[in-house]
DNA sequence: TAGATTGTTAATCGATTAACAATC
DNA sequence: TAGATTGTTAATCGATTAACAATC
């Protein structure tokens, strides 16, 4: 079974690839990929091998066909509808993201506890989170976004679960963990930024 | 030398023993933060041990020391002044991102290309993307976030290189890559998506 | 054919875990 | 002292890379 690095560098392919289409690319080596991707050659020839991506030995890989391929493995080819808890700051940004629009991932309605919040007539509704269960089940949603405070998360987290969602992306700044059958990427903007910190201070004692 | 993972840990435990302490906790086993954190007990002792976090045999961590201490190897202590670049839906969300102020992180500008976004006056000023080099210097900004379209992105990383900026965070949906002495940390809304959808799809299609 | 590239197997490297000695 | 926990060394596991055979 694949691991979430083998599938964030097929993203990563996928994007480079997309990028020398659009400079006429018709083949690529799979040096050509390293270099754009910074992944290594034969990690690179590797990971398509794992995943059925052939090429030619002496051709390399024809461009299209291998996007055509990645969108196939990474499921591109159809809109994936989500809903969102929060509204507030950072949860109205991402309703509104273009990068998601763009890349067939549509919000389909917001939750919150605050009324004030509340916006039912909007193009992506914002509902009262009591609501969460009925919606995610008439709509068969599967995946969610968390875009709560942290003290919120884990009971937001319980809500999604027991309604059905299966996939769950989280902006809240504590760790969250689900059960076996349901996929939580935790996105924590402050630890991210405490990393970023901690290198820089690094490089600059050992200069 | 750290890795990023190792680093990602430390963030994690702070996190979960500031959560403790807010429960009365004194003193935490590498047991109890392994259950807070998802990281098993070995890690936890591997990584104090490895940052020189020591506790009593027999009588765990001390909660307010390994704070203490953890405050201190990711430089919590002090207010560390970013910058970012592009002022669009998601830059103006993290602009007045609560998690960061909270956390001793301050953007102290923002910058864009496009005229009707500047605010000179506004609390956190929104202004000309050809400021940003003075504007660094004259501050002595380290840190910088990329908000920006990907078509942008490259361009304002080498404006931020160039300006002697030494950290950044990157929204914009390109795996970038700088220097030697530059840390870049990536965070692909799109590629999470994707990550999440396939192993979501993968259950499905295994149980 | 010669040369270049893929695709794969074996070797290496690094990170995690198991085992256990030290000690409070 | 007995029991529990830390701290560390050695073993294991997995991921990456080196080497090379297959082949276009």
């Amino acid at each position: 079974m694949p691991n979430k690095n083998d599938v964030i560098r097929l993203s990563r392919y996928r994007n480079a690839l997309i990028r020398l289409r659009a400079l006429n690319f018709v083949k690529v080596f799979s040096d050509n990929l390293a270099d754009a991707t910074g992944v290594s050659a034969v990690q690179v020839r590797k990971d398509f091998s794992t995943f059925d991506i052939s090429g030619n030995r002496r051709g390399g890989y024809e461009v299209d066909e291998v996007i055509k391929r990645l969108n196939k493995i990474l499921d591109k080819d159809s809109i994936h509808n989500f809903i969102e808890v929060g509204a507030g700051n950072l949860g109205r940004a991402l309703l509104h993201y273009p990068g998601f629009a763009k890349s067939g991932i549509k919000i389909i309605a917001c939750f919150d506890i605050d009324p004030a919040k509340y916006k039912p007539d909007a193009e992506i509704p914002v509902l009262p989170i009591e609501e969460l269960d009925d919606f995610v089940k008439k709509n068969e949603i599967r995946f969610g976004i968390i875009s709560t405070p942290d003290l919120a998360a884990q009971q937001v987290l319980v809500r999604m679960i027991s309604a059905g969602i299966k996939g769950i992306l989280n902006f809240a700044p504590i760790y969250l963990r689900g059960p076996q059958d349901c996929v939580i990427n935790n996105i924590n903007l402050e630890s991210e930024i405490e990393n970023i910190v901690y290198f820089v201070n690094f490089a600059e004692e050992n200069k």
